[in-house]
RNA sequence: AGAGGAGUGGUAGAGCGGUUUAAUACACCGGUCUUGAAAACCGGAGACCUUCACGGGUCCGGGGGUUCGAAUCCCUCCUCCUCUGCCA
């Protein structure tokens, strides 16, 4: 969530940048926030002077009590009865405004970067970097949902059965693939400096609103009601959430952690014809980097990202483009997103798979993640995160630009994880 | 899962209704001494809210209650430990 603070100094920076998200009632919320805000720091004050005053009495009382003077004593307590009836009462009012302000400030979405461009959707995302020929197949090439079934590496129905729609079932060369891109892809974080992290795969709600799932995306996660507890959505929830409430030591810094966990996604009203096979699924696997950075670094760690997860693809001999989003497009906190789209040469289209985003201080504010500065300030953390990459989509990809009348050729880099080279 | 015990500052650990503004030790930072270091001695030190500042307030696992007053008593939740049971 935004700091109060800076919405009070800066109120026109932050409506020029929610505008470019054309986010509607942002002069409202935020008119709302500092209005709050002043009524909060108020009532704090009163109630701390009325608090400060019983002390006080509280502590004549008990020396009243002592020297034996009973009726003077029993004079105050009433007096302090009276006293502390007000001071429930402004307390109450207290925490009263506290949650109206809380609940605004999760409504507020972060403000984009000055270089965010303006716009509505993904047609205005700007392209940036595109690498990588479009392959050109073979006669009767067939898409990814089609490949699967031939050569039976993963199926559909057998995940119906005993799962659901979107549960896909691996199998044979399909599962050792996928075993195949996920050490391939800890690898290659492992030499890129990032410590590899195996977190726990449901979190709990504090957590959930740690890193901005709660409270807008609850009908987007699996809850397990008996413990109260989310699956994740990403590893970003449970490695960012790590750092939850914590003062790192500047020599810390940067923090780089890359984790290798299945994703869960309940993508209620989502479906439709594109988002066939693998397109999109309940359940899937990624590996995902997150970096914890001073505030002066974020963006040149950005791009550090970036060129990590381009590697990747590159690597892979996939054709890909990289998108820097616009406003209307980002999601809701980040500050700054670029997208990774490989091409899918049997679907004629891109796919998303990789979202490299900077929050700046929108996470570590709801996180309270921060560190100490060397004038011995105590300041707010950026983190940042990014796919590294979602696997269905890569095998999409994969199946689909490899194909030959022969069979599925795996990408050379792959080869010794996978100890196979064709698939057919 | 059942029975019992326990959660206090970076760590260990006292306090069990009002001289706690939380003892003490270790660790930490600064200073004196020293060529430098160690030792010794002196001093300092957390987080949060609020204030231009002085200051005030909050924080003894979380939440609630009793009381003029709670680290201390009660309720509840969480976590850890021990024993029993179950189990990859």
């Amino acid at each position: 969530m935004l700091q109060v603070q800076v919405m009070r100094e800066q109120p026109n920076r932050v409506l020029e940048g929610l505008a470019k998200r054309h986010f509607k009632e942002a002069d409202v919320l935020v008119q709302q926030v500092i209005e709050l805000d002043k009524i909060r720091r108020e009532t704090q004050q009163s109630a701390d002077d009325l608090r400060a005053n019983s002390n006080t009495n509280s502590k004549k009382i008990g020396e009243l009590m002592k020297t034996g003077k009973i009726e003077d004593a029993n004079q105050l307590k009433s007096q302090l009865a009276t006293d502390k009836e007000l001071l429930k009462k402004k307390e109450e009012g207290l925490a009263d405004v506290e949650k109206q302000l809380q609940h605004l400030l999760y409504k507020i979405p972060n403000v984009p970067h000055t270089h965010v461009p303006a716009g509505r959707g993904a047609e205005d995302n700007k392209e940036v970097y595109i690498h990588g020929a479009i392959p050109t197949l073979h006669n009767g090439a067939l898409p990814h949902w089609e490949l699967i079934k031939k050569y039976d590496i993963i199926d559909f129905d057998l995940g119906v059965k005993i799962s659901g729609a979107g549960f896909p079932v691996y199998k044979g060369k399909g599962a050792k693939l996928q075993r195949a891109l996920i050490n391939f892809f800890l690898n290659e974080s492992d030499k890129a400096g990032y410590t590899e992290i195996q977190p726990p795969i449901v979190i709990n709600e504090a957590s959930g609103y740690g890193t901005g799932q709660l409270p807008d995306k609850e009908g987007q996660m699996y809850f397990i009601n008996e413990d109260g507890l989310y699956l994740i959505p990403t590893a970003e929830v449970p490695i960012t959430n790590l750092y939850r409430d914590v003062i790192v030591p500047e020599e810390n810094l940067p923090i780089k952690n890359a984790g290798y966990t299945p994703c869960f996604r309940r993508e209620a009203g989502s479906w439709g014809a594109h988002v066939r096979g693998l397109n999109r699924l309940h359940q899937f696997d990624k590996v995902e980097i997150v970096q914890v950075t001073k505030p002066e670094n974020s963006y040149q760690v950005l791009d550090e990202m970036c060129g990590h997860v381009q590697g990747l693809l590159e690597k892979l001999q996939l054709p890909y483009r990289k998108l820097l989003l616009c406003g209307g497009d980002m999601g809701f906190n980040s500050a700054m997103t670029y997208d990774m789209e490989v091409f899918s040469a049997a679907q004629q289209r891109w796919l998303e798979v990789s979202s490299v985003s900077n929050f700046e201080t929108y996470q570590a504010n709801r996180l309270k993640l921060r560190y100490k500065n060397k004038e011995g300030k105590i300041q707010l953390l950026h983190t940042l995160n990014g796919s590294a990459l979602a696997l269905p989509r890569i095998v999409a990809a994969i199946l689909e630009n490899n194909q030959t009348e022969k069979g599925i050729k795996i990408p050379e880099v792959l080869r010794p994880y996978t100890g196979f080279d064709w698939i057919d």
